[in-house]
DNA sequence: AGGAAAACAGGACTGAGTCTTAAATAAGAC
DNA sequence: GTCTTATTTAAGACTCAGTCCTGTTTTCCT
């Protein structure tokens, strides 16, 4: 009856490592013949295992593109900036410790999601309503950092503006590719942070 | 050879009805045994047309619910705004004729709509990755506005920003239901033009 | 009326996601 | 080491969304 509660065991471990392999030949396909070309049955054929031991692991055929660990890297850095930083400076400091901080297999793993993110319909989808994306959670992310609460309309407002900014971003990118997606982030960050000019200059005709 | 381009004939009239027919025996299910608990084959039943048929009339199941044409009147209320107008101006006044212009049976749906986009989480993602989120629409829109062009990066953030806008107050309605959604919106437009103060706000140790 | 074009019903088919059952395997107790 | 028990897995049946095809009906135009 006493349960040792942590996981390290070899059975934990063995998880994990189908839970990898499983991502690892997701991606590889996906990027090889494409999304919609890739069944879950050629993803579990590929890391030897069944096609329903594929939907213990990932809820849906998007998830294996959408798990990641970098929206926890992302609160860790933040949390790492000193006390007394402006807000715009730490969360563009925290934005680029974030992106430093990948390793080389797990930038290429966000460079690859990125793409897909751009590329399949589906995956814009679920990237969209993910937390990533979330008001709420970017919300507690702020209050947190600022010592307000998420109920402050205040902060759901920049938490708003904070979310429309990885969106332009994101287009951006997908229109240059050559971009950088973090810097062009940090770019449009700036530019709010005095304002929108654009919002007082008049409108003309539509042609 | 000659066709005739034009487009009230019986054969138009009936196709708009049966569209018409799916999409409130559609919303008419959805609303009373949920939307997952309600098949295809059940709305194509309840409007008497084949399943196939349904598809024909729409791409998806979510479509019968987002099917609404709410962006083009906001295109066309804008367009309705004089020349000179300050953009935010134009674009609050934009938003309220749009929802003043509904009908009651327009508004109604729009009611249910919304309901359906907090409740069904397929249909909120749905929602969210739909055109009128969408960075690239809302650019041209305001490029055309304003005679700039949509490659301008001041133009792309500020419909990041609008976006983020319509995120954060989405989310606020959803916290408290009582509140105006076209309120909501407009009070978070006006914090965005002032810039973002809490931008420059020093952050606190996290709790 | 008669022929062309569009809309339709009906149904076969693919693949995602759920669920159930039985076999394999790891954990802990003796 | 072996036994018991809980968890993990494989295998496959099943539902439903979405695609595609075929032959039939309806509307349109001349």
């Amino acid at each position: 009856m006493c349960h040792t509660l942590w996981v390290d065991s070899l059975r934990e471990r063995k998880k994990a490592r189908t839970r990898a392999e499983l991502q690892r030949h997701a991606l590889r396909l996906f990027a090889e013949r494409g999304y919609e070309a890739t069944t879950v049955e050629d993803i579990a054929g590929a890391a030897e295992v069944a096609r329903s031991t594929f939907f213990r692991y990932f809820a849906t055929k998007e998830d294996v593109v959408l798990f990641d660990d970098v929206d926890s890297l992302f609160e860790e850095a933040l949390a790492a900036v000193p006390v007394g930083t402006p807000l715009l400076v730490a969360l563009i400091e925290a934005i680029r410790a974030t992106f430093a901080g990948l390793n080389e297999q797990k930038r290429a793993q966000e460079e690859l999601r990125m793409r897909l993110g751009r590329t399949v319909p589906e995956i814009a989808a679920a990237l969209r309503a993910r937390g990533a994306w979330d008001v709420e959670q970017t919300a507690r992310l702020v209050a947190s950092a600022l010592g307000r609460t998420p109920e402050d309309i205040e902060v759901v407002a920049l938490a708003g503006a904070l979310i429309g900014a990885r969106f332009a971003a994101q287009t951006l990118v997908a229109r240059e590719p050559h971009r950088s997606y973090v810097d062009t982030t940090l770019e449009i960050l700036e530019r709010l942070r005095s304002g929108i000019p654009l919002f007082d200059e008049p409108i003309v005709g539509s042609s």
